[in-house]
DNA sequence: GTTTAAATGCAATAGTGTTGCAAATATAAC
DNA sequence: GTTATATTTGCAACACTATTGCATTTAAAC
């Protein structure tokens, strides 16, 4: 069985055709955010309405999340350790190449380190970070 | 001569009805981010083409900036001091609260606490902090 | 193999944002 | 105040992302 089997199996979520090719696709990429599009692109013919369907059973059980790096744009990215319980993931750091465009999850950070009046209740942190990353330089 | 007045002859654009109200809309809340479909209602019976237009225009112009607060919504607040020169905002912080899905701008952090490894050339860093805010909890 | 609950695929729809172009208008020059 | 002109506006049309409802198909359990 594959990991992708196991995955779904370990989630109570039937196996289909795309839900396995949507896994292969992001477990051979376990540290990047993947845009939506990209998804379609490289799945060639899939329904586009199954496929967003399935990103979002997918982000309800903990497999995937959104990854937020600055752009407007949504992209996913496997889901590790400390969030695969919840869609949430916490104190969770993004990077964003400004030349390829590609984002990567650069783990986590400390919270700490930044300082707000204590009035707010802050529960979430994260954090996109820009730049050019070691392919692009 | 009104602030808004001032603003617009400052950056040589031109006065009319609709950058009038929105910069008045703006400068109403100075750390306030405010979404696009949120300008439209506040408005009222305003062509969207436009308003969008008049939005690029402000940012280009570095007026406003986008806000990232972790949503995937365009939202747009008032430039301050250090980001009066570029409509890009650096080492800038926001709250977006889960109850009241108000986000504001809670300043500048220290961005040397994040550590990552020294192939990544780190040119602009975003923080979306979310949670509850004073007036929520 | 049969059953059944889940997943898919299609049609339709909604929200956000953009481009091209003609008409309107703010500013500057007279 | 009028006129000239470059900017801005408003409309039509379009593109992209995403969702909902419903009939059909299919995976898994029996």
């Amino acid at each position: 069985m594959t990991d992708s089997e196991n995955l779904l199996k370990s989630k109570k979520l039937r196996k289909t055709a795309l839900r396995l090719r949507v896994l292969d696709l992001f477990l051979g990429k376990p540290h990047s955010a993947v845009q939506t599009s990209r998804l379609e692109e490289e799945l060639g013919e899939v329904d586009r309405i199954t496929l967003y369907r399935t990103l979002k059973t997918f982000e309800k059980e903990g497999i995937i999340h959104k990854v937020m790096d600055g752009t407007q744009l949504t992209k996913y990215a496997l889901c590790h350790d400390t969030c695969t319980t919840h869609s949430v993931e916490e104190d969770h750091a993004h990077f964003l190449c400004e030349s390829c465009s590609e984002t990567i999850c650069v783990g986590n950070f400390d919270m700490q380190s930044i300082t707000l009046p204590p009035s707010y209740r802050v529960t979430k942190v994260q954090l996109a970070l820009s730049g050019i990353c070691p392919n692009c330089s």
